[in-house]
DNA sequence: CCCTACGTCTGT
DNA sequence: ACAGACGTAGGG
């Protein structure tokens, strides 16, 4: 591995972010690297962001290329990024959970090894501030430190965050839209990481990457090469083995290494584990609802999005009908929308690494990861396609990359 | 208006 | 089969 690892982990400068913002935070602003920045207090930081977002986003894209190699390099996250963004933004979060997140985020792939390498990486960007250069505080240094003891329960902070641009750029463009999007809205919502108490290494020792839940759980890990969980994991589990099954628990974010959706995902699912998974799903869904709600139908409500939309979504059903399909009986194509049962669905991140992730931009299309099992299925032969909202093979997601 | 993502076409 | 790109539906 030593060779190979290209996964980036970034720190989390959401945690610095959000320490600057509001948190007075124990981390160092140090560590997060931008040193000088780090610093920056009150709303310059966010305008630095984005600035360097753009650079990193070059450097991502080098990245991108340089790494992709394995499967490790988790170029970017655009939207993880913008999950980030978007908890950070919203959530008060406090400071040191944010900064395990933007840790654990950041690598999907899984840090530890990677990260060394690059720390820019898209999703880096947006957990935090990929730091440039030399710095990287790798986790080695601070994983730790992030949190463990210091995690306190929540602080509700508002920070504001947008953070712009994220990384998504993936590359370079890519972070547009969906990337941006995160930024974009930067949403208030609180999110209770707090899971308190969690111990969490960041890194985890196992896989370090994922969520332990995924690998753990039969159905759930997926190891991709070189021993780390895919990304898929993220967001899969379902209902029962990986998500429900607890993922989360305290392992999960224990995990971490994991990528900053798992974090994301842990939470929801988990419920259990963090405390609000809920909470952490809102916080998503208050965009859009990171892609509409993940969670579980059964646990979760996940209000607006998928549901509402859809609904015809219901569950596997193609949503076809609901909408326009009425008109005549050609239903002309609507869009098929979400699920938003299945294993992918309830993914909040995207990989960061899939062709459609990196390609965002242009592809317009969403992670493959993430990409409705349902809608996966032609249209019309589908045949079954209905089956099984609830339950996907979380294996399948997996299918996509390897 | 913007963003996300589905559907589709095309190229490999 | 997959990737890339584009048009555009759909939602905020």
């Amino acid at each position: 591995m030593s060779g190979m690892t290209s996964g980036v982990c970034v720190e989390s400068d959401l945690s610095s972010m959000l320490q600057r913002s509001s948190a007075p935070s124990h981390h160092h602003p140090n560590h997060h690297g931008y040193g000088s920045q780090g610093q920056v207090s009150g709303l310059a930081p966010m305008l630095d962001y984005t600035t360097e977002m753009d650079r990193y986003r070059s450097s991502i894209a080098t990245f991108y290329k340089t790494n992709v190699n394995m499967n490790m390099n988790v170029t970017n996250f655009p939207q993880s990024a913008k999950l980030a963004a978007r908890l950070a933004a919203a959530a008060p979060i406090f400071p040191p959970a944010a900064a395990r997140l933007g840790a654990m985020a950041t690598a999907p792939w899984g840090c530890h090894d990677n990260m060394n390498m690059n720390m820019n990486h898209p999703a880096a960007m947006f957990w935090g501030r990929p730091k440039p250069v030399a710095t990287a505080p790798t986790h080695h240094h601070h994983h730790p430190s992030a949190t463990p003891g210091h995690m306190t329960s929540s602080h509700p902070h508002s920070s504001s965050m947008h953070q712009s641009s994220g990384g998504p750029g993936g590359g370079g463009t890519g972070g547009g839209s969906e990337g941006g999007g995160a930024e974009k809205h930067g949403h208030t919502a609180s999110l209770p990481v707090s899971q308190g108490t969690a111990h969490h290494h960041p890194i985890a020792p196992s896989n370090g990457n994922f969520l332990p839940g995924y690998s753990g759980g039969a159905d759930c890990g997926v190891m991709n090469k070189q021993g780390h969980a895919h990304p898929d994991m993220m967001g899969l589990s379902e209902g029962g083995n990986c998500n429900g099954g607890g993922v989360m628990s305290g392992g999960f974010l224990g995990g971490l290494g994991l990528p900053p959706g798992v974090i994301v995902m842990a939470m929801g699912s988990a419920g259990g584990g963090i405390s609000d998974a809920s909470s952490a799903f809102q916080m998503t869904s208050g965009q859009r609802a990171l892609t509409d709600c993940q969670q579980h139908t059964n646990s979760s409500p996940c209000p607006s999005s998928s549901s509402p939309s859809s609904s015809g979504v219901t569950a596997g059903g193609v949503s076809l009908s609901s909408s326009s399909s009425s008109s005549s009986g050609t239903v002309a194509k609507r869009k098929r929308k979400r699920c938003g049962v299945c294993g992918p669905c309830r993914r909040l991140i995207n990989c960061g690494v899939c062709s459609s992730c990196r390609n965002r931009k242009t592809g317009h299309q969403i992670c493959k990861f993430r990409k409705c099992e349902e809608l996966k299925k032609k249209p019309g032969g589908g045949g079954g396609v209905l089956e099984r909202p609830p339950s996907v093979p979380a294996g399948e997601a997996f299918r996509w990359f390897f």
